[in-house]
DNA sequence: TTCGTATATCGTCGATTAACGATATAAAGT
DNA sequence: ACTTTATATCGTTAATCGACGATATACGAA
């Protein structure tokens, strides 16, 4: 079943969605609420880390542009970056969206019972 | 390893998050990147159906501005309302936020593989 | 018919966002 | 020392958002 106390890999508790105030959640979802974000995100997902000038190229606005994109997921907590001057090697915090993810998953799960 | 071919518990597939557009992820995430909409949400999940004016109390903004939260809601399929005039019954659309969920549980898995 | 109730819409205002080009930064290569 | 490379920041613009009060709508009740 799905009730799991989540846990990272570490085993440290994260903090419950019932847990995560409004306000955090919204700044996740906000984070996450423009296609080129979503954009980054997913090709972080399948490539597990990228170099920033790979994903101006990828999604196609202008550097200042994505470079503003990555900084907003990065203020969120969705994403770091490791700086290899001069390039900055970025990837997903997995844990960062489990919050938000716990929130869906439980109105995703309203339909089943 | 995490890729699963996620299936509900009822065994039915769900849309592959692959599939959704980065336009309709971002979205379903911008229509819950607000605090009182994320409020209204988790009110929803808890009791399944409520008034609008109920709403209204509840995340004690004005009327008018809740009245249009309840419509970005309602505009991203979140949610629905059913008319019983003079009222409104608002309820979430559990299914909703499925391709998201997708998105995001696959972040938080990739920290486990 | 008039009144009350719940909701939606309108108009406004200030704040925030998204986009860009230009420029700054910072290290590595020549 | 100069150039190249990748990134971040600045300044600007147009567009969108969030909030509110006022008003419109639409029905049921008195």
């Amino acid at each position: 079943m799905a009730v799991v106390t989540s846990k990272n890999r570490r085993g440290r508790a994260l903090p419950d969605a019932a847990a995560a105030t409004p306000k955090t959640l919204a700044s996740i979802a906000k984070a996450l609420g423009h296609p080129a974000r979503i954009h980054i995100v997913r090709l972080l997902l399948e490539k597990q880390s990228c170099i920033g000038c790979d994903i101006v190229d990828e999604v196609g606005l202008a550097q200042s542009t994505v470079s503003e994109h990555l900084r907003i997921l990065r203020d969120a907590g969705v994403i770091s970056g490791e700086i290899e001057r001069p390039r900055v090697c970025y990837s997903l915090n997995p844990g960062s969206l489990k919050p938000l993810a716990k929130l869906l998953n439980a109105v995703s799960d309203a339909g089943n019972e």
